[in-house]
This record gives C-alpha cells, structure tokens and sequence, in this order.
RNA sequence: GGCUGGGUAGCUCAGUUGGUAGAGCAGAGGACUGAAAAUCCUCGUGUCGCCGGUUCGAUUCCGGCCCCAGCCA
C-alpha cells in the first residue's frame, strides 16, 4: 500500500492486516530510524498493537540507511512473516524504497562513505566534466544540474573501475511497459483540498503534542535522519528566528510540496491500482483491500 | 485639513525616455536505480487604483478623485 503522507495509510494497513492475517512492513524512509516519532509521524501505539510492525524505529538516526540496505531488511522481514504463513503487507511512502523491493536494484558494491565525502567538496560542474571521461553514455542522458545523481554515477564509476550506464540495468517491467503482474499494490490518494487539510492539521497536532521538545531533546544524528520534514524549520524556532505560528506554517507548507512528489512519484512510477480516501468511508476501504489480496508480496531476486 | 511617498501577477516589488510589462516568493506540472521526507527540471495576461484630458496610441505625460503609509497641523 504506497501513498502520499497524511492519506491515512497507518490506521488503514492495521484494519487491513487484521482482516487478511498480515502483518505489516513499513516502508518509510524516516520512520525507520529510532526517535523523531512525533516530526515523522509514526503509527501510534494503539495502532502498533494490534498488528506486528516491522521496519519502525528499528535503525539508530546515526546509522546509515538508504534504498538497498532497506531492501535487505525488508527481504528479511518478509521471509520472517511468510514462514509464520502470514501475509506481509507492505505500507509506506518511500517510492524508491519500495520500488527497489518490488523491482530490485542494479548489483553495484555499498556506498563508500569516505568517497562521496570527497565528491561533495566537488562543484557541480566538476563532477559533471568528470563524469563525462569515465562514462560519457550516462554523461549524456543525465540531468547534469542534478548534483546527487552526477555524484551518485561517478561514484559507481570510480568504485568499479568501469562506466556506469551498462551497470544499471532498467527496471524490469518498465522498458517493455509491462506491468509486474505477481504483485498486488493499491495506491491510496485523497481529494487535494482533504489532502492538503489532512497535513495542515496532522502538523498543528504534532506541535500540539510536543514536537518542538522532542526536536530540543534530540541527540546527535546522521546527516540523513538530519533532513527530516521541518528539522531544520523547528530549529529555527528554538533558536527564536521563527515564530510557533510561521514553523507551524513553514513545515504544513513543505510536507504539502512532499506529497506532491510522492503522487507524481506514484501516479507514475507504479501501477498499483488507485483507491481514492475521499470518496469511502474507511470499512469501505478495509474491505476493498482487503477484497484485493489474495497473494503474499513476492519480491523481485 | 496640508505635505511627501506609494497603489503593477495570490504576496513582495522592478520596469516601460509613450508602442498594453517581468523577477523573487507562493502555486501548478514533471523527472527519478544505494542521500528519496533527498536532489533536480519546466511553467508568469495581469481592467499596471478609478475617471477624464493630450496623443495615431497612455500602465507611462497632465488634471481630478479614491485608498494606504509616514510627517506636519
């Protein structure tokens, strides 16, 4: 189940896992790391509860996480589910990772750490002419404004010692247009006047419940878990260059512009059938679902 | 009441020595193979405050009026 944030996906997986015998994967890029439950809007315990979670809170913010190495876990997670002769049910809004899990990614060697340090002293342009000698085929189809996939293709060139572009393969399915057809995947959107009230109201809720401590509490964190919605927008207001009212405005506004990416994301890079929350009440949405899987999620090797 | 600035895109403002105008922000659409809540691309017609005058032509010049801000009474 993929869709933007603030759709309702947590309370609906729950029902939906209850009703199927499934137990949950969460596909979130930020809510898998320990802390920030509030700014990140984790299920909350009573919808914990009911179904087993897994992928929540279960990486410390200083750690490394990114698409392959939540493709493992979750790989791992399900199989643990499937050998219980449950159902692994899927939710989140994370595009990529879910897409690396249902269409597998390129075998390329694990990010190193202290290369694309050195990358990152590099401007733009560097990178671009850079990458042009080592790989001009992904030189020239790239978007070369786009400093971090630049960045990201020189890396596999410097890491393998030969041209990225024959390295990553397409996603199958995708080059023939044809759509995956062993998965089972619902889209759930809104209406973008409910979306867009559900977000507004979702962040007065989080300030109300007391983001702003928990933010003021934090430790220390990865640069990654560091680009989490509004961390920098409540920090801000701690340091008092932002009023409540204009952090508050501040994060309705950019979580608004992330849900726009994830649709775009979802309308066009799944073919998920798509389930509008605005026009059903929720045990219509649980049985229309629920109705839907009759398969367990099967992953791409 | 007088003086001085202003009134141009949803907002903040630029500009047109007279030929009906353009930036930033907001907003919308899009891309996406190990940072993805990331990163990046594309998209700007609006009675140029209102009414009249001059002019082939006025958002631009002139007159009057309205509104806002500041100063003076």
């Amino acid at each position: 189940m993929v869709g933007p944030t603030a759709t309702g996906k947590s309370a609906l997986a729950v029902d939906v896992a209850l009703a199927t015998g499934g137990e949950i994967v969460s596909a979130d890029a930020f809510q898998i790391y320990q802390g920030l439950d509030l700014l990140t809007a984790k299920p909350e315990a009573h919808l914990t509860e009911q179904v087993p979670h897994h992928l929540l809170g279960t990486t410390s913010a200083r750690e490394e996480m990114n698409a392959a190495i939540f493709r493992g876990q979750a790989k791992e997670a399900i199989a643990v589910i499937q050998k219980r002769k449950k159902r692994a049910l899927l939710v989140g809004g994370s595009g990529l990772y879910i897409k690396a899990l249902t269409h597998g990614l390129s075998v390329l060697p694990p990010v190193d750490v202290e290369l694309r340090r050195q990358l990152n002293e590099l401007s733009t342009e560097e990178l671009g002419t850079r990458l042009a000698e080592l790989d001009a085929v992904t030189a020239d189809n790239i978007d070369l404004k786009n400093r971090r996939r630049v960045a990201r293709a020189l890396e596999i060139c410097l890491q393998t010692g030969r041209p990225a572009a024959p390295q990553r393969k397409t996603w199958p399915g995708q080059s023939d247009g044809e759509a995956d057809s062993s998965l089972k995947g619902v889209f759930v959107f809104r209406d973008k006047d409910d979306l867009y009230e559900r977000i507004n109201q979702r962040v007065e809720r989080m300030f109300a419940e007391g983001v702003v401590e928990e933010v003021r509490n934090l430790g220390e964190i990865s640069l990654r878990a560091g680009k989490a919605l509004g961390l920098t927008q409540i920090r801000l207001h701690l340091e008092g260059r932002l009023t409540r009212a204009e952090c508050v405005a501040a994060l309705q506004q950019s979580t608004r512009r992330y849900a726009k990416r994830q649709l775009t994301w979802f309308r066009h890079q799944t073919n998920f059938e798509p389930l509008n929350l605005s026009l059903l009440s929720h045990v219509e949405a649980v049985a229309w679902i629920a109705g839907r899987i009759t398969l367990p999620v099967s992953v791409k090797e």
